[in-house]
DNA sequence: CGAGCGCTTGATTGAGTTCAAAAATCGTGG
DNA sequence: CCACGATTTTTGAACTCAATCAAGCGCTCG
């Protein structure tokens, strides 16, 4: 409604469909973030670095997810993630630009303001695993909100995610295959 | 622009400025939330109840903060929150019906993208902080956080807010303390 | 003014880390 | 397709930071 042909056009060059190989960086720590990527097909996920040289993964952004450097595009100041892929990652890329453009049109902003909640949801979520959750409890809450990614995922990077160390988690998973099958 | 006084008078009774005895209780874990707080005098905390019946502060709300239980209020569900005053408060209570009413406006959705982006950033620093640091960083990192908060909380309460215990908070201050004048 | 709450301190315990090394798996080039 | 080097996972032992348990102190507010 009220959109024109040609304004459409002149969109679509700033979404893309692009095939990122294993161990591409999307967006490396430092840069200024232009893009936010949708996974269509693949895996993605974001990291930080502390000080102590210790990565910290973020997210993991598998099917369907999407997966951004809010702050770095909304606020216009350097990335403090990296966005690797760990598998051949089909994703959809939609500029900055895209974004800027669209933010006036009323069905983005409702889907916008949805992402942004959604997004707080997941976050307070995952703040109140880690003030209250034991090693064990972390990992299972990561099943339960990663179904089958365990599988996929290299197990020190998953450790990574719960801010355990990947002996404790193999520990953790010895423990599980114990009681289970008993 | 575009909004006409009598629009306006009708918007009054949504926003209200009450006060809030010590020990009130705004929000309460189960409630469906309608409001958001904006404090000008005073403090209010936020805070969460596990499984095992211990209490995780998600927020502290001083001067000039914004708090609000989002998830309860947007997807209308069951809050999992506390809200509470901590001091004798003085706060702008915005009912639901308002922030709806005027969610069209654009002047409203500029502001209201801002908050929600501050939001996430603010937990993706807390997320960090809980992901990497000892307790004697993450209490410094709540003293740089909220400023001359800790002479106005219970330690008790900081304690829950970084998520270790109060004695090792007790700790954690008496070892600074004795590293600073010395 | 005293009962309860919050803070401190000490002793002990325990979950998870660190360091080290072996075992398993992956991936890449010949 | 296999083999070899690199990476990842597992396992063990010692250690560490913070939790727990317990006791005593001091404040405040009812």
């Amino acid at each position: 409604m009220g959109v024109t042909d040609a304004e459409l056009e002149s969109l679509l060059p700033l979404i893309k469909i692009k095939v990122y190989p294993k161990k591409t960086f999307l967006l490396r720590d430092g840069e200024l973030a232009k893009n936010s990527f949708y996974v269509e097909k693949g895996l993605l996920c974001s990291y930080s670095v502390d000080g102590k040289g210790k990565q910290h993964i973020i997210q993991f952004a598998p099917e369907d997810w999407f997966i951004s450097e809010r702050s770095s595009v909304y606020f216009k100041i350097a990335s403090r993630f990296t966005i690797e892929a760990l598998e051949e990652t089909t994703v959809v890329v939609i500029d900055k630009e895209y974004t800027d453009y669209v933010s006036g049109w009323p069905a983005y902003q409702e889907k916008n303001e949805l992402s942004l909640q959604t997004h707080i949801r997941h976050l307070q979520a995952r703040i109140n695993m880690l003030l209250g959750a034991t090693a064990e409890e972390k990992y299972l809450e990561f099943i339960r909100l990663y179904p089958g990614l365990y599988q996929r995922v290299p197990q020190w990077r998953i450790a990574s995610y719960l801010g355990i160390t990947p002996e404790s988690l193999s520990r953790v998973r010895k423990e599980l295959a114990e009681r289970s099958h008993r």
